[in-house]
Parts: structure tokens; C-alpha cells; sequence
RNA sequence: AGUCUCGUAGCUCAGCCGGUUAGAGCGCUACACUGAUAAUGUAGAGGUCGGCGGUUCAAGUCCGCCCGAGACUACCA
């Protein structure tokens, strides 16, 4: 028996079947069924656990699953080992904030064990919920034995790795420019940075300073900066290379002196009023004001300034390598300024990587080690070298003084001619979020993976994986990659893989830890060394590994860097890692890289995507994966971002709830394509479900409903394909089209177009074509071969459909494989996840069988069209239908069609209307493919003269298969192929079209037309009674009508078709009917009838 | 600011190498059908294919610029 459910409850099968699945070890067996030898390697991208899952977690999870569902019903072992990402930020600052600390109470208020305990324990708070949300949305994942990136053997694996670069010279220390909060004394991460209030407005000094022309007595490029302080440690102006310059010729508003400056042309409104010859120095004196000038005395692009030197403007230190020069950079805009950027390189960011560009030093000074320093000490005050201002800090923070150290830089540049202009000037500056006090941009010690050095490789590699889409590999990827800049590993933070680096204390030795065993050896000789007890922690974290006290060769003695390394580290290690690999599973890790299939969101393109990518090139020389689907963001309906603040995020587990997991699956992956954002609507996902689903559900218990009746089992022999209707060699020839199709799609990974074309298969070929063509081919007669057939074929197309879509929707294809499979136990699979995905027999596919179906569908419709302009209802037969011929073959293949669309529209006849009757009109048009080519110009002048050709030009090139068409002198000889000739009208009938398709309706009714109409609508009343008495499907009944001049005829005409169609033994005509009811009829007839029931 | 994606009907999306009536589903309206019935069919309304310019005989499709939405990265001297 196939079990007939009452309604489709997509929420009730996602329990049953996750039940079975848990029962039966579904997803184990789906695994350890395959050969280990046969594997495709799937990478799961760790979630950090510390966090609630949303429904973009349910998006980018579906995407992992298709693709190892599918492969693994394809014949492939794929294993899949869960993981959590452990580490970073935002759980220490969720610690932080729970705990009621900052940054700098750890280590004094609370100790880093207990800090570093907190995070271990919040890591994993919400892993009840993902788990939950895991099992619920049907994503098969090992989480039995996940890699767990805070687990000792991970981290060794980490360190494993960073040895590698660091033997290979890749790691080093070096600084960058990074946002510093000297309040605070720490650096501060973009995300701190980016915290709500942190860009505030305030006033500050800005100043135009003149920096003069080396070898000239009065030339001075202007440079802006709103901040002073950095100008002692400038070292290089930058300009625009395409920008224009202008050399203006005046007086300094200060000193009154004769000067010629040079700034960017679009920047002199901003400084300068007009020009005047007489110019007087009083009269720039005046103020602040715009200012008069005399002339300008050259202009030049900025790329001809390139290479020019000039003085330094403050010589408190002297640089180490040449310096002051104008450098040219794409950064330079001539919105605000001159056009000409101070550069500093120990104080911003574009300065320091121009700087390196150009091999420009930075200006530092040397601490007590000898290592270099910027001019600013990490409280924010100026060195001892600054003299005039040593001591002083160089921002507000929290220091009572009368006047800024800005200010007072300001005024010393005023007294020395070396300042232009100067104003208060107000801006948005990014302050400390927990001292409320300015942040610098300052050089801070960091450690780096010499990114830089792999990145031709690194470019080379990416070429060879698969993207999809293709345009974030080469677009988004490539070019960060082209762009690469070294990877600072450095975080100053607790909780994290600590950098197992060793140095003396003046940073000329160091020891990189490579694993556990290296760090006992190590410890052993320090202990020898220094008379130590030491040993090797138990927890590889901060603060245990920082007691640590190495020795270097020289006896020296040696403490660990305090950084951690960077998260991102971490889960781009999760290939070698999470087997602990060198250390253990060499064998595993050979066999599991590089992936076969990774994917997550685009946002991990410069994340988990870049890290794996990089540490597979400088490590292993190899890629990490070798196809990956970076799926798009998921938004709200009206493409907002989903947040908590807005309200509009949706939450996964009402959904999946509500919807069922297959439908919500089915919507995301069917509605865009995963790389494009989602706008995510509730709306969508139940029309997904009444859409397709529930045409399936439907289709399968129409099936069920007869099936059972006719206790169809499958055992009778498969019934040989030839010997089975038209109808059913076609959906079975489309069946294996899909099939071909569906797989394609899949193993190129466009799971969007799998499931469109699956779902256009079922609704508009299964469903409403093939069982509604065939729905009395179940329900009437005898189990004879041709209704086995239908069910043979109607249930290989269900299993089959099952298999299809079961990647994407693992419980409704599981519960519907299920169900037909155990009435029939024709597989022995116990589940359709354990069944082999379909393979397309070619043999059954007949293209020609296709098309003529399509002729059938598309003709059909025509003539539906037709009867509904004419008011003519489908119960009433017609005569015949035109059908213009478009060449033999057509009309050999409409013929094979014939019966299906006949009885489809209840017409009688085609009757084929070909050249000889002579009474079609064609009309004719260009084959612009053909001819636009070859005429080019003249293909305008073509155009028109094909348009105005006669029937009689149509016919003769028809039969000719020539035509001279002679343009504008040209002659060209013309074929049959070079138009498109169809046939759209057929005089005196009312016709329709669709494409090369014509159809003319016959609209006479005889008497026996009307009578057989009549008949007809008696069959429908009848059947309409006996389902409103609830008379059984097989119940023989007795009917008794009224004489009627309409009715009467149509009864004794038809009265074996009424009584068969009806089931009835007697079919009565009488004069009057008792205790009758009364039933309407076309044309406002009405007769009064009696149906009985016989048992 | 750079890089990338997207912009086609009220909504969600197709539209292949450029080729002449720009499609589907949903929604809406009307009609039909009724042994799949909380299903189905047919028809109608609804488009300056984001804008401007270019290439071409021909542009929704190729190129450039601009506008709008989004993502990432960097930053504002």
C-alpha cells in the first residue's frame, strides 16, 4: 500500500524522516557505503559558536550540502568533519563586556587564566542552538569529532605551519600605521574604530605649510595638514600625476616676503582672489582672506614635479637615506588643500606604503636599544630630539595647557616664512572608545607573513580553481591578490593562538617554536641554562605560555613575543589542522587535499577564502581548494540588511517551523542564484510550497489514490518501452533529458538552474500534461498492460524526480522515495540519499518525440485559446480545426500527435492545409542572421523591399529557391534560407498564432455535434451528483430523465457513452420524473432527473 | 576612493555567439473546466530593458561615462 496522507504537511515530514535518519544512521551509512579510494573533499568553514545561527547560516549551509549530497548519491565518499572557529575579537569583547572590563583590567582585575576561561566558556554557548538548527535544516555534518580551534593539537598544527614560513624567511617584524590610542596605550582594530560615536567633530589647527624648492631662493611647494605635529617628521610631498600645477608668483601674508608657491590650479580660488601686477606685500597682510597675487608664472602637470627635492621644513632629525622628495600618488585628490599631500611616513598610512614605494625613510630616532622609534613617544609626546617641544603631547589628553602643541608649531612656522596659511578647521576624528580621547595613527611593532613575496604565485594558483561566480575569482580575488600587501599577523590580545616566538631582549635573536616536542627541547635547555624547573603547559594559551623563559644559542636569555596571531590564521590552517597534522592522519591529510568543494559567503573572500588560499601557496605550494561557491549576502524583502536593530531579520528556526526546511531550502537556492543577494520574502517560500510541492504532493497521491485501488506493486514485468503509448515514450524521453540536465547542472554547480528545470518538469510536463492526459487511462477499465504501463510510467517518473531534487530537498524527496519504494521494495535503499543519482539512458531520449509533444502542447493551447474567443465550451465537440502545413515533416509528426490533441480540445479532425489549396496567406521577412552579414549597409534597404513582396513573389521564390534582390546597384542572389517564411493567416477563419504555428477552428455545429454536446454535459451532472451524494468511485447507479427536445437526442444517441462514462447499468428516458431534482443545462434547459444507487 | 556584483512587468526572476512581436511564475481582472478539486486551463491589463553617448546594417545583449542599490578593502593629507 503507498500511503495516502490527507494534506501535504511539509513540517510533519521534516520530523519523520529526521527521525529515520537518526535511527537508521542515514548519513553514516550515506558515507561508509562509498569507497574510500573515491573521495571528494569538503572543507566546512568553522562557525564561531558564540552567536545565535541566522537564516544566511541556513543559505550558505544549504549551498555545502547540495553539492556533498549530490556527489555523494553520484558515488562519492564525502566526508564531512564539522568545526568551530574559537578564537578573535569578538568573543573576547563579548567577554569584556559581560564581565564589565576592558582591555586593560585584564591582568589586574581579573587574571588572564580566568579571562582566557571565560572566553573558552562563552565560545560555545550557543552550540545547543546551532546544533539544533543543524539537524533541523537537514545540513548532513560530522559533529561527533569537530577540529575545535582552541584544542592543543590544533594550535600545534597552527605553529607547525608558522615554522614552515618562518624557515622559509617569511615571517618578520616590522610596523605599520595603525589607529593608537595613546590614553589607552594600546592599538585599537578597525572594528573599535568603527564603534557607534567614535568619529566625532573637532577644531583643530590646520596649516599651509611652505616647503622650499631646493636651489631656489623663493620657491615653495604649499602642503596641507590639519595636523601639525607630524610635519617635524615629514619626509616627502605627494602629487597627482595628472593633476595641473601652477607656480604663482606673490607675498607671504605673514612676513610679507616675495615668494612663488606651487599648488594645484583647481586649488587657487580657494587661496587667491585675482591677479594684480602692482601688487603691494601691505595688501596681503590684511588676514586670513583669500589674497591678490601678481602673476602666475608657470604651469606643469604633477608628473613633472616627480623627483624634485626641496628642504627639510623642521630639522630636528636628520633622516638616513635621502629623503624630500616629491613623490607622485594615486591617492591625491583637490577637494580641500593644495593639491600637494605632507608626507609622514610614521603617521598615516598612505604615507608609509608611498614612502616605501619610493624608498623615502621614515624619521625616527633610536631608544636605548637602538631600535627605531617615530618622534612621538607611545604617550603621545614628543622625543627629546623635538626640542622645542620635547615632552609636549601632541593631542589633548587631558594636559592643561594655554596653547596646542599645534598651535605653537603653527606660530614658530609663521615667525621662520615657512607657513602659507592657517585656520581652525573642524573635521570628524576617530577617538579612543574607552578614554574618549583622540586616536593617533602611529607605527606599532607587528609580525608579518611576507604575503607579498607569494603573490605572483598565489595568482598563478587561483587560476586554476573554479569560482563561481567566475567574476569574484578573477574580479574581487584576483586583484586583491595583484594587490597584495604582507600579512600582519600580530593581534594584541588574550585569547588566541599565541606567536610562538622567542626573542632576546634587544630583538637580535630569536627562536621559532615549530611543536610541542621543539618547545620541550627548548625548555630542557633553558632549564639546563638558567637552573630552571620549567615545563612544558598543559594549555598552550596565554598566560601559561608566556612564563616561558627560552635561552638563545648564545645563552641570552629569551622571552615569548606576547602577540597572538591573527583568527584568520587559524581557519585557514582547518585543512592541516584539524587532522593535527604532521603530528598525526598524514595519511588522511594526503588524502583530503586540497577540497574538491568549499563555500561560504563572499564576505570570506578576503577572509577564509584568501587565508586558506595563502597558507596552501607559501606552505604547500598548492592550492586549498579546487571549486568554490561564494553565495551572496541574504537581505530582507525589500533588500535591507537583515539586523536586529531594524527588526527584520528572520529568524531560521520560525521559518524552517512554519515552511518546512525543504521549502525554505528550495526557495533560496530556486529563486536567485546563490552568488547574488537573496531579498529574502516568507511569501516566496509558500509559493514554493503550493507551487511545486504541492503539485508534487499532488501527483503522487493521485498515484497513490489508484495505485492502491488497482493494487499496483511494480511486479508485473516492466512493460517494453515500444509497446507503451506515445504519451508515455515522451515523458519518459523528457524524464531522461532532465535527468542528462539536471546532473550537468549540479556538477557545474548552478544548483538554481537544477531546480528550475526540475520544477518546470513537474508542473508543466508531469502534471499538467501527462496526468491530465492520462488521468482515465488510471481510473478506467481493466488492469490491462496499457494501465500499467501508466503507472510504471508515472511511478519511475516520481522515484526518479526524488532522486532529482533530494540534494535539495532531503525530507519531502526522502518521504516521497520512501513511500513508493516501500509499496513496491523495487530498490533496496532504504533511503533515496542511499540511491545512486540517476543516469540518463540516451537511448530513451527521442528529440523528435519531444518536439512533437511540443507541437501537441503548443497546438492544443491554440485551439483552447480559440474555442474561448468564440464562446465555444470545451464539452462541446467541434468539427474539425485547420492547420496550415509547414512542411512534411510536420505534418508527419502532428499526425503521430493527433489523437492526444483531439481529444485534449474535443475536436473531430485535423484537416492540414498545405501550398496546393491554395487559400493560405504567407508572409515573408528577412533572415537577418543569414543576410544582415552579407549585405551590411544595404540590409535597411533589403528589409523594406522583402516587406512589401506579394503572395505571388512569396511563391515564386518558393519554388524557384532564388531571388535576385539588386540594392543601390548591388546585386545579391538570394535562397529560400535567406527568409522567414510563415504562414499566420488563413482568409475567412478566425485563426491564432504561436511562433511558425497557425490554427483555424471550425465553428459549425450539427445536430449531432449539439446532440453529442448535450451528452456530454449530462455525463458532467451526472458525476456532479454522485460526488455530491458521496457515492463511491466504483458504485454502479440507475438514472431516469425527463424528455426534453434538446436532451432527447443526445440520449438516444449517446446513451452507451452517458451509461458507460457514469457507471450506469440503466439510463431512462420518462415523461415525468418523481421526487426528482432539477438540473441546468446550456442555453437555459432544463430537465429534471433521478440518480439511484445500486449496491 | 578602489575593486566586484546587481538594476528587464506591481513583486521575484529568465533572456545562449548582438538578429526584428522582450518571456515565465506570482499578484490583479474576467471567463472556463470540474473523477488531482484548498487543484487546473484560457484570456486581459501591465515594459522608454536605470540614464546618456558610442560601435554596428542591427543593441536588453558589446564599449565608455553617469545615476541608484549592495558587498569588500583602504582611507580622508
Amino acid at each position: 500500500m503507498y500511503k495516502e496522507p490527507k494534506g501535504l504537511n511539509l513540517s510533519e515530514i521534516d520530523k519523520e524522516i529526521l527521525q529515520f535518519w537518526e535511527e537508521h544512521k542515514i548519513f553514516e551509512k550515506s558515507v561508509e557505503q562509498r569507497d574510500a579510494d573515491n573521495a571528494y573533499v569538503f572543507y566546512e568553514g568553522p562557525p564561531s559558536a558564540n552567536g545565535k545561527p541566522g537564516i544566511h547560516h541556513v543559505m550558505a549551509r544549504t549551498i555545502k550540502d547540495i553539492f556533498c549530497r549530490f556527489q555523494s548519491m553520484s558515488g562519492k565518499r564525502v566526508e564531512r568533519k564539522g568545526g568551530w572557529d574559537t578564537h578573535g575579537l569578538p568573543i573576547e569583547l563579548k567577554v569584556e563586556s559581560e564581565l564589565g572590563i576592558t582591555k586593560e583590567d585584564i591582568g589586574k582585575k581579573i587574571s588572564v587564566d580566568d579571562y582566557n576561561k571565560a572566553c573558552r566558556e562563552t565560545v560555545m554557548r550557543y552550540k545547543d542552538l546551532w546544533d539544533d538548527i543543524t539537524r533541523k535544516m537537514g545540513y548532513w555534518v560530522d559533529l561527533d569529532d569537530p577540529y575545535i580551534t582552541y584544542k592543543n593539537s590544533y594550535i600545534e598544527s597552527v605553529w607547525w605551519l608558522l615554522k614552515q614560513l618562518y624557515d622559509k624567511d617569511m615571517l618578520y617584524k616590522g610596523y605599520t600605521i595603525q589607529p593608537y590610542s595613546p590614553a589607552a596605550g594600546t592599538g585599537l582594530s578597525s572594528h573599535e574604530l568603527n564603534m557607534p560615536g567614535a568619529y566625532k567633530d573637532i577644531k583643530d589647527v590646520s596649516a599651509i605649510a611652505q616647503f622650499k624648492v631646493k636651489g631656489t631662493e623663493n620657491e615653495y611647494f604649499l602642503a596641507w595638514t590639519t595636523t601639525p605635529w607630524t610635519l617635524p617628521s615629514n619626509t616627502a610631498l605627494t602629487v597627482g600625476a595628472n593633476i595641473d600645477y601652477v607656480k604663482v608668483d606673490g607675498y607671504n601674508r605673514y612676513t610679507g616676503e616675495r615668494t612663488q608657491v606651487i599648488l594645484a590650479k583647481d586649488r587657487m580660488a580657494a587661496y587667491f582672489t585675482e591677479a594684480n601686477p602692482d601688487l603691494k606685500p601691505e595688501e596681503v597682510k590684511a588676514g586670513n582672506k583669500p589674497i591678490p597675487y601678481i602673476a602666475i608664472v608657470a604651469e606643469m602637470k604633477g608628473s613633472e614635479l616627480e623627483g624634485m627635492e626641496y628642504e627639510q621644513l623642521l630639522p630636528y632629525v636628520v633622516p638616513e637615506k635621502p629623503a624630500f622628495k616629491v613623490l607622485v600618488g594615486d591617492f591625491v585628490t583637490t577637494e580641500d588643500g593644495t593639491g600637494i599631500v605632507h608626507t609622514a611616513p610614521t603617521f598615516g598610512a598612505d604615507d608609509f606604503r608611498i614612502a616605501q614605494k619610493y624608498d623615502i625613510p621614515p624619521l625616527m630616532v633610536k631608544d636605548e636599544f637602538g631600535n627605531p622609534g617615530p618622534l612621538v613617544d607611545k604617550q603621545g609626546r614628543f622625543v627629546e630630539e623635538v626640542t622645542d617641544f620635547a615632552g609636549r603631547y601632541v593631542k589633548d589628553y587631558g594636559q592643561e595647557e594655554e596653547r596646542s602643541v599645534d598651535e605653537d608649531i603653527v606660530i614658530k612656522l609663521k615667525q621662520e616664512n615657512k607657513l602659507f596659511h592657517s585656520e581652525k578647521y573642524v573635521h570628524s576624528y576617530p577617538h579612543c572608545w574607552r578614554t574618549d580621547r583622540p586616536v593617533l595613527y602611529y607605527p606599532l611593532d607587528s609580525w608579518f607573513i611576507k604575503a607579498s613575496s607569494a603573490k605572483d604565485r598565489m595568482f598563478e594558483l587561483n587560476k586554476t580553481i573554479n569560482w563561481k561566480p567566475a567574476s569574484t575569482g578573477e574580479g574581487r580575488f584576483g586583484k586583491w591578490l595583484e594587490n597584495l600587501q604582507d600579512w600582519n599577523l600580530s593581534r594584541s590580545r588574550y585569547w588566541g593562538i599565541p606567536l610562538p616566538i622567542w626573542r632576546t631582549e634587544d630583538g637580535r635573536q630569536a627562536k621559532c617554536i615549530g611543536s610541542v616536542e621543539d618547545l620541550g627541547k627548548e625548555i630542557e635547555k633553558a632549564n639546563a641554562a638558567l637552573g630552571l624547573d620549567q615545563t612544558v603547559p598543559a594549555d598552550l594559551h596565554r598566560p601559561y605560555i608566556d612564563e616561558i623563559t627560552l635561552v638563545a644559542d648564545d645563552g641570552t636569555l629569551m622571552k615569548r613575543e606576547l602577540d597572538l596571531i591573527d583568527v584568520w590564521f587559524d581557519s585557514g590552517s582547518m585543512p592541516y589542522a584539524q587532522w593535527h597534522y604532521p603530528f598525526e592522519n598524514q595519511e588522511k591529510f594526503k588524502n583530503s587535499f586540497p577540497a574538491d568543494f568549499i563555500a561560504e559567503g563572499v564576505d570570506q573572500t578576503r577572509g577564509w577564502f584568501y587565508t586558506l588560499h595563502a597558507i596552501a601557496t607559501m606552505v604547500f605550494d598548492s592550492v586549498a581548494y579546487k571549486n568554490v561557491v561564494s553565495n551572496g549576502l541574504v537581505l530582507d524583502k525589500d533588500g535591507r540588511k537583515m539586523s536586529k536593530r531594524l527588526g527584520n531579520a528572520v529568524d531560521p528556526f520560525e521559518t524552517i517551523k512554519n515552511y518546512g526546511a525543504d521549502a525554505t531550502r528550495w526557495y533560496m537556492i530556486s529563486n536567485a542564484q546563490p552568488w547574488d543577494n537573496l531579498k529574502f520574502d516568507l511569501d516566496g517560500i509558500d509559493e514554493v510550497r503550493r507551487k511545486f510541492f504541492g503539485t508534487l504532493y499532488n501527483t503522487y497521491s493521485f498515484f497513490a489514490l489508484y495505485a492502491n485501488i488497482d493494487k499496483f506493486e511494480y511486479k508485473e514485468a516492466e512493460v517494453p518501452l515500444d509497446q507503451r503509448p506515445e504519451i508515455d515514450r515522451w515523458i519518459i524521453s523528457l524524464l531522461n533529458t532532465l535527468v542528462k540536465e539536471v546532473g550537468a547542472e549540479y556538477a557545474n554547480y548552478e544548483p538554481t538552474n537544477a531546480t528550475r528545470k526540475v520544477m518546470n518538469f513537474v508542473d508543466a510536463h508531469l502534471s499538467n500534461w501527462y496526468v491530465r492526459l492520462c488521468r482515465r487511462r488510471f481510473w478506467r477499465g481493466d488492469y490491462t498492460e496499457d494501465k500499467i504501463a501508466a503507472y510504471q510510467t508515472l511511478y519511475t517518473c516520481l522515484s526518479t524526480i526524488a532522486k532529482l531534487m533530494a540534494p535539495v530537498s532531503p525530507f519531502f524527496s526522502d518521504w516521497l522515495y520512501r513511500n513508493l519504494n516501500e509499496a513496491t521494495a523495487k530498490e533496496n535503499h532504504e533511503s533515496v540519499h542511499l540511491a545512486d543519482f540517476p543516469k540518463a539512458d540516451e537511448a530513451l531520449i527521442d528529440k523528435a518525440l519531444e518536439q512533437r509533444m511540443d507541437y501537441a502542447q503548443r497546438i492544443s493551447s491554440l485551439v483552447l485559446s480559440l474555442r474561448k474567443k468564440e464562446r465555444m465550451r470545451v464539452r462541446q465537440p467541434l468539427q474539425k480545426i485547420l492547420l496550415p502545413v509547414l512542411d512534411e515533416d510536420f505534418q508527419k509528426q502532428v499526425e503521430g500527435v493527433k489523437d492526444l490533441v483531439l481529444a485534449e480540445v474535443n475536436i473531430k479532425e485535423i484537416e492540414y492545409l498545405s501550398d496546393t489549396t491554395g487559400i493560405l496567406k504567407k508572409r515573408i521577412k528577412p533572415n537577418f542572421k543569414t543576410l544582415g552579414r552579407r549585405l551590411g549597409k544595404n540590409m535597411k534597404a533589403a528589409a523594406q523591399i522583402i516587406g512589401k513582396m506579394g503572395q505571388e513573389d512569396i511563391a515564386q521564390i518558393e519554388s524557384t529557391n532564388s531571388y535576385q534582390l539588386s540594392i543601390n546597384g548591388d546585386t545579391y542572389e538570394l535562397t529560400v534560407d535567406d527568409f522567414e517564411i510563415t504562414t499566420d493567416d488563413i482568409p475567412g477563419w478566425q485563426v491564432a498564432n504561436d511562433g511558425p504555428l497557425t490554427v483555424a477552428l471550425d465553428v459549425t455545429i450539427t445536430d449531432e455535434l449539439l446532440a453529442e454536446g448535450m451528452a456530454r454535459e449530462l455525463v458532467n451532472r451526472i458525476q456532479n451528483i454522485r460526488k455530491s451524494k458521496d457515492f463511491n468511485v466504483t458504485d454502479n447507479i440507475s438514472v431516469q430523465l425527463e424528455r426534453h427536445a434538446e436532451v432527447t437526442p443526445a440520449v438516444e444517441q449517446f446513451g452507451d457513452y452517458i451509461k458507460a462514462e457514469t457507471l450506469a447499468t440503466s439510463l431512462e428516458l420518462v415523461d415525468t420524473v418523481e421526487n426528482g431534482e432539477e438540473l441546468e443545462l446550456p442555453d437555459e434547459v432544463k430537465v429534471n432527473i433521478k440518480v439511484k444507487q445500486l449496491t
